[in-house]
DNA sequence: TAGTATTATGTAAGCGCTTTCATTTATAGC
DNA sequence: GCTATAAATGAAAGCGCTTACATAATACTA
């Protein structure tokens, strides 16, 4: 592989020449800047990134830490960020946090001991405390999906509760009065927010969440299956249930049609995220959107902005999620 | 941030010293090491992985390019990768090539810049020529999931043809004579293979594929979707389709159900991939198993043995699918 | 045309490590 | 105690760039 060198020599100029018409910043004269292209082109040179780094203290590189690689959510994440970086030249370093503290701190560390010039962070299980230290640390972060006072001007998040509120609401407005709950693992910042704002909205016609018609779950298909099961085991009828995220929706749903139910007739359900399959479920699953794919731009946008200075570009920090309404809630049974 | 010299210093060693005892493979007294190790830990210092890479012009970093980030496939294979990758300490650095051309040249082109030590290629628009002579220069790389003939000890791939052969004689041991066929786009390798896997089978019976019944769609739920609709267009009697993967099948479930029919009453359905959300479809879709995930490990295993010389590892590079019998199929109406 | 302000280019000192080679120190043999 | 050998450590030259700072070339002014 050449080297700027070698570049240089061909077009009978300085190291630091060449070097300038690769940053194109600094005035080079134009007969200059062609001599050196021209090298560049018929050594094939590509400039060699470690090295730029080293020199520039600045390596072009972003740390992603998510909780998983897999899964509609953090694909679409995924997706938009990298998108946007790509577009601009940086390229990312992914790894997976697994919703452990351990392996998320660790993540981090990790990340940070590549030199990435700033950190993207879906975590789940780090404390706000940690997070607090870690930005007083030299390496810039944003959360992505979590909501840090201290650090709010470094926060791109959803209004969970709201959502909740909506997807109860929903429910309400149709006329269920009994309804089940399976959450995501409470400990879990967003599936705690959905549960308040699934309270709220009981709250506005007097209701309260049953014990009885509540079920945490894990965030994942067989947990709305053992949600809906246990819900059914309680004796409580109910008309409706609400879960905190798509795939438990699924989830209850396989079950329910295993158990003789039928979705809506027998009684509703509303997922969250309006990921990609939840048009593709029997019937087709209402939902709460959220809008991943567009936050994930906006946390690569922040990065560009804040750590790149391109002042330009705006960030919107908090986002709103609305109601999908599809095949799965219907009327209750008037009775 | 700490620097090596720094840590020479509160040791009383010189720089050499102290790398030697990062890079423990040469020796160094306990008592040397021991010292070095407390500065270091003192210090809070972590070595500057840029500085490290290029001074020992290895990266430590393989550079991956899938299509997508987003989908339950590529989720499961980045996954894979990763896990194995982390555990040896390795970073990955992830590009999308969107099934273009450009996209994954550029894509490529960007990652070897980056200085990788490796490449994870699944490309798909790229043509085998750019491919052999990619293999010449100075990155080495592994094909997932194509089969390159010059290529063939950097190639993990599936047998794909073998897996369309798998379900159209799964649905000819049921009994159906007249079969759809809703293909993945035909310049891909993977659709093309599966396809002919499924003449193979039709072969079997003395049975050839019906031009009429056979769309080609995008590996995408609209496309299954589309397809089923213009299978049902044609007119021409049919009991099954095969689908070249899972998410057109997904698409055709929902298409036949909006149109009134009933999977697999009216006709039965066959997926490929066995993806995550095949399990919760509904029908639950019977499904041909793609080992993406294993072949993912794989591929970052071949890259530990070949470039990192971790010489104990073991790597399959063929890997063969399966049938999942569930419910999407059932047996043909004897008429 | 000398004098000054601009613009273009070159020189050279790092960036924080690894690694070769030379040197010092410890170990052993006689 | 003195050499021969091995083990531990240090000195210093890069890795391929960026970036002050210095200098040379050109343009502009009076």
């Amino acid at each position: 592989m050449a080297t700027i060198y070698q570049v240089s020599e061909l077009a009978g100029v300085s190291l630091a020449t060449v070097s300038r018409v690769m940053n194109n910043n600094v005035r080079v004269s134009e007969a200059t800047r062609n001599k050196v292209l021209a090298a560049m082109e018929q050594l094939g040179y590509r400039p060699n990134s470690i090295a730029q780094s080293l020199a520039s203290s600045r390596s072009n590189s972003i740390g992603i830490l998510v909780s998983e690689l897999h899964g509609p959510f953090y694909g679409e994440m995924l997706t938009g960020i990298e998108a946007e970086f790509r577009a601009a030249g940086k390229h990312v370093i992914i790894a997976a946090g697994h919703s452990e503290r351990a392996t998320e701190e660790d993540g981090i560390d990790f990340l940070r001991s590549r030199n990435c010039d700033a950190l993207i962070l879906h975590v789940e299980a780090v404390s706000d405390q940690f997070l607090i230290d870690l930005s007083k640390k030299e390496t810039p972060f944003v959360l992505l999906n979590r909501q840090v006072p201290a650090l709010a001007d470094r926060c791109i998040s959803l209004d969970n509760e709201l959502g909740g509120y909506l997807a109860t609401s929903h429910l309400l407005a149709q006329g269920h009065r009994h309804i089940g709950y399976i959450a995501g693992p409470m400990w879990k910042t967003d599936a705690r927010d959905r549960f308040h704002g699934h309270q709220r909205a009981l709250s506005e016609y007097q209701l309260a969440a049953d014990d009885a018609l509540f079920f945490e779950g894990d965030f994942r298909e067989t947990g709305g299956s053992k949600g809906l099961q246990m819900l059914l085991a309680s004796g409580r009828p109910f008309s409706a249930v609400v879960c905190a995220n798509d795939e438990m929706a699924s989830g209850a749903l396989t079950a329910a049609r295993e158990l003789g139910y039928e979705v809506p007739a027998d009684f509703s359900v509303i997922g969250f995220d309006n990921v990609n399959f939840a048009y593709y479920t029997y019937p087709k699953l209402s939902t709460i959107d959220y809008p991943i794919s567009a936050m994930g731009h906006m946390a690569a946008r922040w990065v560009l902005k804040q750590v790149y200075k391109q002042s330009s570009i705006d960030v919107q920090q908090v986002f709103n999620p609305y109601l999908i309404p599809r095949d799965s809630v219907a009327e209750a049974a008037t009775t």
